[in-house]
DNA sequence: ACAAAAGTGTTGAGAGTACACCCATGC
DNA sequence: GCATGGGTGTACTCTCAACACTTTTGT
């Protein structure tokens, strides 16, 4: 029982990055420039090399489209249906990214007609079944929200309660009461004082940092 | 960048099947025959075939050792380290079933000293990264258990609440309230009273089975 | 003074937890 | 009548949801 007696499937990994820009959840997606679905928008991804990792192979993935590294990244599901490609068996691997959209630039080498961010609820018709990964990835993201501390990876340092707030009601479609909101946040005790911004045009917010120990996505069910 | 440009993995399908016996949460695991880990124990697996989907390969593999079918089958997470294989690059997809000890008989063609139940307390040093497909499927056995009705696909179709009880208390390795925990699982609104059990030698419970329209796993968050 | 967003407290409902006694049966 | 597990209610705590007004700044 080699491992090579067997014929065998390819592996890709794809991978859905997601992103929060204009008041709004968006998700990266490229323009197939080759059969199949040649023309159509497709989640990034590509075949695993055989000597990375899972999670090299899409870290590698992410950061040749993006150009960012040192994001929150996370294995979903894997897609093996015979009839996904109509090339032939692969199987893919997917995950989710979560990025700052202000430390993005789009690769250089793949011009705006090939790379765009789409709002989650404008999608263009997809490739392969990567409408199933994406619908998948949003239920992920919306529990990941709801229980872990995620959303920070997405904001930078320094933030304002209301910043996160805002991203809770773009993720979950819906707005939060804003006192029972700072409330709970707060009382996690995860959020270090960070002094007063003071560069708007009404009453400065209280700046935010996640304390030094929650380097780490903890839950917080 | 057809599909078949690349050298490929291969891929296999590892099944964490759990059953309870004895009063103790079990999981099957068979003793290799052939190198690598010739003698050691793993967990239950094969390759998936070119024209099978990963969920048919799964249940595929679980008929072969158990002779079960139509048992609760789920997706964990793949397992893709280059180095995890001494044979070359092989990427595992691993699934986690449940099965219903009264229903199965090991297969025929495996003796026993071939296929056997593990304690979860007691496991023997396992084969390749198995030891950490087993954890994670612990982990995510415990929190279907917290969150969604599985429970009941390893029981028979009439049951008592007691014997619900027993299986949260061996796979959570804790007791519950008899109190709390009836009140709880009534109010769910989810179990049809089956008459009464007569063949025992102390006050005879109530049978109950699942609302008729309960048949799939539902959450209970 | 006005516009804009920040910041803040109380109340009621429901869920979870802790806790102990009587009941129905077989022998 | 005794051994065995079955079956049941109350009180407390904590969390979640609903709800509106004052504060601080720039212009």
């Amino acid at each position: 029982m080699a491992a090579n007696e067997y014929p065998k499937p390819s592996v890709t990994v794809d991978i859905v990055i997601f992103t929060i820009n204009d008041n709004d959840l968006k998700l990266l997606l490229v323009k197939r420039g080759v059969e199949p679905f040649k023309g159509k928008w497709a989640i990034p991804g590509g075949f695993v090399k055989l000597d990375e990792s899972l999670h090299e192979a899409a870290k590698r993935e992410l950061a040749e489209e993006t150009g960012v590294k040192d994001v929150y990244l996370e294995q979903l599901y894997t897609f093996g249906d015979p009839k996904r490609d109509p090339r032939g068996r692969v199987i893919t691997v997917s995950y989710m990214a979560l990025v700052n959209s202000e430390k993005i630039k789009l690769s250089p080498s793949t011009d705006s007609s090939d790379a765009q961010w789409f709002s989650l609820k404008k999608l263009p018709e997809l490739a392969f079944d990567h409408k199933k990964i994406s619908e998948y990835a949003l239920k992920r993201l919306r529990w990941k929200f709801e229980y872990t501390t995620v959303a920070f990876s997405m904001l930078p340092e320094k933030f304002t309660i209301s910043q996160i707030q805002s991203m809770y009601e773009i993720v979950f479609g819906k707005e939060f009461d804003k006192r029972n909101f700072a409330k709970k946040l707060l009382s996690l005790n995860i959020l270090k004082e960070q002094g007063i911004n003071k560069n708007v045009s009404y009453r400065p917010p209280m700046l935010y940092s996640l304390k030094a120990d929650i380097g780490e996505i903890i839950e917080i069910i």
